[in-house]
DNA sequence: GTCAAATACATTGGTTTCTTATGTATATTT
DNA sequence: AAATATACATAAGAAACCAATGTATTTGAC
């Protein structure tokens, strides 16, 4: 089972951002199969997706960059910035926050009728 | 503090969903104003992100509606037909599973560095 | 009694965010 | 040798929401 890709929407940026909080510094690829592996297949975040991600965080100042060659392959690293430590906590606790207040709605039975 | 509206793209059909199955019938203003009170401001759904929200429900044959004359004032209530309330555990229990695994992701500590 | 705010519907234009598809290239496995 | 995996990237389009606008009635405050 994959998740229908409207419910990745919005939180994508959070997971990555988490992702490279928990791991210093991270590749794209290995980003989506590190996600991959950590929902056991239910998240597949697609290229399309993550790369653009990635070069807005960069832009944002959120994150720095840098490139490594393996073999003749690069390979792009991307490092959290101070604001972007600062920004990861503030999306994860509003994300954390957010997901007790759907729990919440989910779970309520308020017969009016 | 109101959620950033990223968050909501993509879990507003299965609030709807929801609270129309707890509460039987709701007209289109007052499920506004139901959220806004369950979550204690958190969440404000937009009339422009629920009305087309409601349109598209009903012309997925997931909701029924019917008009009534509050006044001079039309109201106009919606509730599950039986698929959408097939629909809705299908949504809710998904959106549940999502949150479980979001909730890992969000908590993992598994420094590599 | 009038004026603002609340109630109640709706649509339109624009933005953000993701998907699908495509492109390039190297490395590994069968 | 060919298929798959690794690794980057972009472009066109769709989906979902926001902000703004529009119409109209009703209620509450002063």
């Amino acid at each position: 089972m994959i998740y229908s890709s409207e419910l990745i929407k919005g939180t994508l940026k959070t997971i990555v951002l988490k992702l490279l909080a928990d791991n210093k510094k991270m590749y794209g690829y290995e980003i989506t199969q590190r996600v991959k592996e950590l929902t056991l297949d239910k998240i597949q975040i697609t290229e399309g997706a993550l790369y653009p991600t990635l070069h807005a965080l960069e832009s944002d100042g959120l994150v720095t960059t840098e490139s490594e060659f393996i073999g003749k392959r690069v390979r792009k690293y991307y490092t959290l910035s101070p604001s972007g430590k600062t920004k990861t906590k503030e999306k994860v606790s509003e994300l954390a926050d957010f997901m007790e207040t759907m729990k919440f709605l989910l779970d309520i039975k308020t017969k009016t009728a």
